[in-house]
DNA sequence: ATTAGGG
DNA sequence: CCCTAAT
């Protein structure tokens, strides 16, 4: 399962990314400390003390004036930094963008720094004006960030500060081996919090980091960590981003783990925020376009300030009626299939690779890479908390219990976007927040048999299959969001609305507190929800929840139920705001909502072809279907399709609700009859033509009776 | 806007 | 269901 988040680092909606008014020399200065990665690794100690009295002085008078000018280290870091200048020096050889630090910030005004809240907002860096400027700022900043996370150590936001920290540290691909000793020594001192970090958290599923090639976004994705050894790839820096991008769009940044469509391009927007994007896969996106047209969301807020919304208007109007943006939406596509593929491959579930790692990227073993699961977490008495979704290995034990050890939970892939203002620490704390919020909230076990989810509680485990060896292979349990929510009683609604419903809304609910300027927000959490479930369970949801319940999975469901967030539980302050999907989606056109064809629809629908025969879509539309708007001539179309296909295959391998035998014998003959008469179509389908036909016994209805031509 | 087919 | 191409 997968998770996205969007977190907000501007807890109260504030732009942070607006620059001051303040005169140019006030904006100017800057304060950023340089301190590299392998300072952080190698003088950690050091650097913490420093960092905070730096810190301290900083947020007392934060406004040091500072030349932003072309001096890149001289002027950085000139005057918060003085003290901390020797260790600075030998810190500072290290290129950020080496270390593969993500901070990247440009301007920060103070203003803004107060809005994240982050105590780590310290440094203020001069507006650059210039391209060189932009970069040398960039490069500050991350070393900036380390400082922070020195300094933070010992806050609880430290913790997560230094979990990620260690993390980054030893996903740094590229960073000097100097580095990876420092790191080493560190770990240790660490490894308990990260340890304990990572189990609760469940692990971030980050890593790869990297400005993506759009000069307007920055791109970081976070692979999953994977095991102990978290081999985490932070090649943020690594692609150097235009300077001119900086120049122009230095206020946002997107840190982020991508999903297919994500197209973080898009966002130029002066935003600090995180977004947490969920998974990318099918499932998952069907899933969001549901939330996204489901009234819920239609009604939330979306900052249009910010996001650019599509031509289109990015939710259809109706399911009918859809106009996609080609361009888009092939681009989108394009990613989505490849996603697919990917996925296909993987055995366990994978995230979807960053999506727009995965374009630039786009190698399957990265994302398997990335897909790596905490290894040192064992699900314990809340080892769910760990992450997502685990893989699990059961043995079965002699007696009548089976036993079953999860080795690992992934972690949902989060997106992230925040402005360029933003620290790292700020950065940080977002997705810790991120995680914790997810995982905070309540989180319940799900059960996969075969990538699908075993609904029923009340099934024994011998009845399940579960206790089977042979089913233990493909035995899965997943971390989904409990489902406090109230509205669709679960088993009412087989079918895969469920997730929806119980699942998202829950975590949605805590961090929606504070909805930034944008309303993005809302959603953000829901995609964490959606995230969390597996796709696979999704999809199997609802199949499985079919059979088992064996009840009619009418599709009347509203398919947009409203998913009411729920009052946040905890996430105080957490800056996460959910983005709203649209956001990253917005260009995509959303995928309709499922709605399985009913057997009375079915019975209208194969009476209608039967008169009307197969390639008058409309007119079976029409007649039969005409107030059902969710049903297109198309929907119909294809319905029939599957209908033949169904009616050809055995029984057991059909799916869904069962449809009488009757109907689709009824389907073969017709369809038989049709396919001759083809011909002759246009010319009887008129009433008479029906007679006409009913009299022969190779009519359709007269085949009714389960006789072919 | 429909239809037909592939995905 | 979606998408594309061809009508």
């Amino acid at each position: 399962m997968k998770l996205k988040k969007r977190l907000d680092c501007r807890p109260h909606g504030f732009h942070v990314a607006i620059i001051p008014k303040a005169p140019r020399s006030v904006r100017r200065r800057v304060q950023p400390k340089k301190i590299d990665e392998d300072g952080e690794v190698c003088a950690f100690e050091l650097l913490a003390s420093l960092a905070r009295q730096i810190l301290e002085e900083e947020t007392e008078s934060s406004s040091a004036s500072s030349n932003a000018s072309g001096n890149d280290r001289a002027a950085i870091g000139k005057d918060a930094v003085e003290d901390g200048r020797q260790y600075e020096d030998k810190l500072m050889k290290t290129e950020c963008l080496d270390q593969g630090s993500c901070e990247v910030s440009a301007v920060v005004s103070e203003s803004a720094s107060l809005n994240c809240n982050q105590k780590c907002l310290l440094n203020e860096f001069p507006l650059v004006e210039d391209d060189d400027m932009l970069e040398r700022t960039l490069k500050t900043t991350s070393s900036n960030s380390s400082g922070k996370i020195g300094g933070d150590l010992k806050s609880e936001i430290c913790k997560s500060n230094m979990l990620e920290g260690n993390f980054l540290s030893k996903a740094e691909g590229g960073s000097p081996n100097n580095r990876e000793s420092c790191f080493n020594s560190m770990e240790n001192a660490f490894e308990q919090q990260v340890e304990t970090k990572a189990m609760e958290t469940g692990g971030l599923n980050t890593a790869t980091t990297r400005i993506s090639k759009d000069p307007t976004e920055l791109c970081m994705t976070f692979p999953a960590l994977t095991d102990s050894d978290k081999d985490v790839k932070l090649p943020s820096c690594r692609d150097p981003v235009p300077n001119a991008t900086f120049s122009r769009h230095r206020n946002d940044i997107k840190l982020g783990i991508r999903d297919d469509d994500d197209n973080l391009s898009r966002f130029n927007k002066f935003t600090n925020k995180l977004k947490v994007y969920r998974p990318v896969t099918r499932i998952g996106d069907r899933r969001i376009r549901k939330l996204l047209t489901s009234k819920y969301w239609k009604s939330a807020p979306r900052l249009k300030d910010f996001e650019h919304p599509r031509t289109d208007g990015g939710m259809r109007p109706s399911h009918r009626k859809r106009k996609t943006c080609y361009n888009h939406e092939k681009c989108h596509r394009d990613v989505l299939y490849k996603r697919r593929r990917f996925y296909d491959r993987s055995s366990v579930e994978t995230f979807d690779g960053g999506f727009s790692c995965e374009s630039v990227t786009n190698s399957p073993e990265k994302g398997r890479n990335r897909d790596k699961s905490i290894s040192g977490s064992m699900l314990q008495a809340n080892g769910m908390t760990s992450s997502v979704k685990g893989h699990q290995s059961s043995l079965r034990s002699k007696d009548s219990n089976v036993k079953f050890s999860i080795k690992s939970f992934k972690v949902p892939e989060i997106f992230i976007e925040v402005s360029e203002t933003a620290t790292v620490g700020s950065l940080k704390r977002t997705v810790m927040d991120a995680v914790t919020a997810i995982l905070g909230g309540g989180i319940r076990v799900g059960v996969l048999m075969h990538g699908k989810k075993v609904r029923d509680d009340n099934r024994t485990l011998s009845q399940t299959g579960l206790a089977s060896e042979d089913n233990l292979d493909t035995l899965g349990f997943t971390l989904d969001p409990s489902s406090v929510e109230a509205p669709a009683p679960p088993l009412v609604c087989p079918e895969d609305t469920p997730l929806l419903l119980s699942d998202a809304p829950q975590l949605v609910a805590r961090s929606l507190e504070t909805p930034a300027l944008d309303s993005e927000c809302p959603n953000a959490l829901t995609d964490l929800a959606l995230l969390t479930k597996t796709e696979t369970l999704v999809e199997s949801n609802h199949e499985q929840a079919i059979s088992h319940t064996d009840i009619l999975t009418d599709t009347t469901l509203p398919d947009s139920r409203a998913l009411v967030a729920l009052p946040a539980s905890n996430v105080e302050a957490l800056a996460v705001v959910p983005l709203n999907q649209k956001s990253r989606r917005s260009d995509m056109a959303q995928r309709r909502t499922r709605r399985p064809f009913s057997v009375s629809e079915v019975e209208a629908l194969v009476h209608a072809v039967e008169e009307l025969g197969t390639g008058r879509w409309r007119d079976v539309k029409l007649r039969s279907f005409e107030d059902a708007d969710h049903r297109t001539y198309v929907d119909l179309k294809d319905k029939w399709k599957t209908l033949v296909h169904t009616a050809r295959i055995a029984p057991q391998q059909r799916r869904g609700e069962p449809v009488p035998q009757e109907l689709l014998d009824r389907v073969l003959a017709a369809h038989s009859y049709w396919s001759q008469h083809q011909a002759k179509q246009q010319g009887k389908h008129q009433v008479a033509g029906v007679l006409k036909i009913e009299a022969p016994t190779d009519h359709p209805n007269g085949a009714t009776t389960g006789n072919q031509l």
